[in-house]
DNA sequence: GACACAAACGAACGGTCGTACTATTATCCG
DNA sequence: CGGATAATAGTACGACCGTTCGTTTGTGTC
């Protein structure tokens, strides 16, 4: 947070709540977005942008100082979203092997979002930056890590609930979700795969089946 | 496979089989593709090409009509060396869970090859162009069909030979080892996670430890 | 309603992009 | 070795890139 220094003379951001420029920043990042998730946050132009929401290069570009950090203002705001789509909603489940399953639903929920029209942008971002260095890089890295912690702590949960059994990986199985959720993408939105949704559920129901206590194998069985 | 025969009408150039152009054009390639792994294809550009392999622009353009074509030429060539890197050798082991094995090992080993520093060049371009229709898009489409298909045919030799169930979903394989393969891009490159290769190791276990029918279950296990 | 300041604009900058042409040089076959 | 042809270089183009700057328009407050 060294960088934030400039606050003092001139805060880097601080319009008031409600005013006409908060209105259109959030504007703009609502399409940089939904923009971002199609076609890619290095394809992401300026110009494009401005063109889209009728207005000019210099009076979009004045809202941020560089097309960096209008990336990362972008992806602070797909976070805040995710939170709200998926993580509170799962915090209402009944702790244990429900609220994995509402944390996992939910992202799938989240990943085909109408307002998202290309996906999760933590998915389009994290191999689009993998190899290149910066602040939106480290964004990414830090945001994924904190939704990793949660599927892993949900799981964790499960284990102290007696839901999963008591030498459980949690972290191998927040990894395993995330691969499975990441093949939903690639089949669902690559391949084009009309079986993506059943083939993650399958899945993750064989991930979770594997993680029950013996007490719990047969129970709870919302299935055949 | 039924692509991979796609040989019998060359494409809009035919150079000597040995001669400077073909020579340098290959060369041209294999740096396309190493850059693209890391920068992707979208960033790929023929003024940085040139200006790496000490050429002028219009020097490198002559190769190819448009960039397109130099897209595609490049994931032409990641097939090709993907093909001789992993499914050939593959083909060398026994048919059953062995071939198996060595199919998804030996795509870890290639993801991780020296000659791609940015990873696989159909996981980077798969999650890049998922949403922008073309000729490259289809072609990263074929190919990655055609490697599902190889991993899903290798499974149902599995199940003929008796190592896995007979009522074993070889489909649901093939999508869940993409689905770990792409985890352990994820954590390895982004994450940078020390443990990923471990991680991926122990899903695919637990995955094929699924698959086995009751006679094989303890057999083969962690031995050798 | 006046005044201060935030917000948006328009024009311009130096670059780089992909691509089209023409000219020059290297390669290869007879 | 010479002449046809393939390979490379040179130059130019229009479009768009991110960014800067000075100006104009709009907003919110006393």
């Amino acid at each position: 947070m060294a960088t934030m220094t400039a606050g003092a003379k001139r805060g880097a951001k601080s319009p008031r709540p409600g005013s006409k420029g908060e209105r259109t920043r959030e504007a703009i990042l609502a399409h940089a977005l939904a923009l971002a998730t199609r076609i890619g946050f290095a394809g992401l132009t300026i110009g494009r942008l401005a063109e889209d929401l009728h207005m000019s290069k210099s009076g979009l570009f004045a809202h941020f100082r560089s097309k960096e950090a209008l990336q990362v203002a972008a992806l602070r705001r797909a976070e805040g979203l995710m939170i709200d789509a998926v993580v509170k909603p799962a915090l209402t489940a009944p702790r244990g092997e429900l609220r994995v399953r509402a944390l996992f639903q939910g992202w799938l929920t989240w990943e085909q979002s109408p307002t998202l029209p290309g996906g999760c942008p933590f998915v389009t971002a994290s191999f689009e930056l993998d190899d290149q260095p910066g602040p939106v890089r480290d964004f990414v890295v830090q945001t994924l890590r904190d939704w990793n912690d949660t599927l892993a702590g949900a799981a964790r949960i499960a284990v102290q609930e007696g839901h999963f059994r008591r030498d459980f990986d949690c972290e191998q199985f927040a990894h395993d979700c995330q691969g499975i959720g990441l093949g939903f993408v690639h089949a669902s939105r690559l391949m084009r795969d009309p079986k993506a949704r059943a083939r993650a559920d399958a899945a993750f129901e064989a991930l979770v089946r594997a993680a029950r206590t013996p007490s719990h194998a047969a129970a709870s069985g919302r299935r055949h």
